[in-house]
DNA sequence: GCTTGCTCCTCTAGTCGCTGGAGGAAGTAG
DNA sequence: CTACTTCCTCCAGCGACTAGAGGAGCAAGC
């Protein structure tokens, strides 16, 4: 079984070699076994590991999220509620954050639109953000 | 005219009091008269300006940007086309980030109605993490 | 005048998830 | 043997705060 030095598996993986480092510091990552120079090797479990995990980033989930749902994935006897309620969870932040990025882009929107392209003695947008009674909402 | 105290500030603001020492160290507030005591006096504008700074962050506008509209609105015969293009920026920063999280959204919906509530081992969310092919879309 | 309790001061470090650089050692190809 | 690449550790920085330590100032009641 051949093993992997950290600039493959970085390629291999799409997760540059500092960014494995710090996996590894956070403990996502197990401890590789070193070689005589120290130099960290891998196998092709890590390489699944690592892919795991920058999926979940791009996914949004959190370092403490990843790390539950790692352990999860290598007990596969286990009931998959926690996985379930981490997932939920994710998704509902993601549907808050879409519903307060939507508030504030009808807000920019009412923005961009009034200004008028004189000065800034007239202009709205410096207008609207000096006085938030002009906001279409005070949610934010 | 009287003067006003970093903790008077922060409540008719609604800015923490650390909050505005920190935006004084980056030179949004400017550096306040010191009574004999040493503690920092503000007056009214400083009230307007503090409001205009949380006005621009609640609506996700980085520090820089407030700066730069902080000088705009400190000079009202100057054009404000340049406050024109931040905030077309930001709005177009806002539509991505919207775009990009509506796709999360939707793999995050799919992952979530295909578990089954079994085990682990025929959870779809551990396995979709794990395979990146299952996805939607592998633009994320 | 003295004590109590609040406000304020500076300085430092921590959050999150990386990213980049310095300075040096190890491995590899010609 | 040299040149080049990859790797090592450690440290600092990003953005926008937030929190805490340890101390000093200040107002009010006694």
């Amino acid at each position: 079984m051949k093993s992997i030095a950290i600039g493959e598996l970085s390629r291999r993986a799409a997760v540059k070699v500092p960014t494995i480092r710090f996996y590894e510091e956070r403990g996502l990552l197990p401890t590789p076994v070193r070689t005589e120079g120290n130099r960290r090797t891998y196998g092709e479990g890590d390489v699944r590991t690592l892919r795991f995990i920058r999926h979940a980033r791009e996914l949004g989930f959190e370092i403490e999220d990843i790390r539950t749902l790692l352990d999860l994935a290598g007990h596969p006897d286990r009931p998959c509620g926690e996985a379930d309620a981490i997932a939920r969870k994710h998704l509902a932040d993601i549907d808050d954050r879409i519903a307060r990025l939507t508030g504030l882009r009808r807000e920019m929107q009412a923005m961009v639109e009034q200004c008028s392209g004189g000065d800034v003695g007239e202009c709205r947008i410096i207008e609207v953000l000096a006085d938030h009674g002009e906001c279409l909402s005070d949610r934010h």
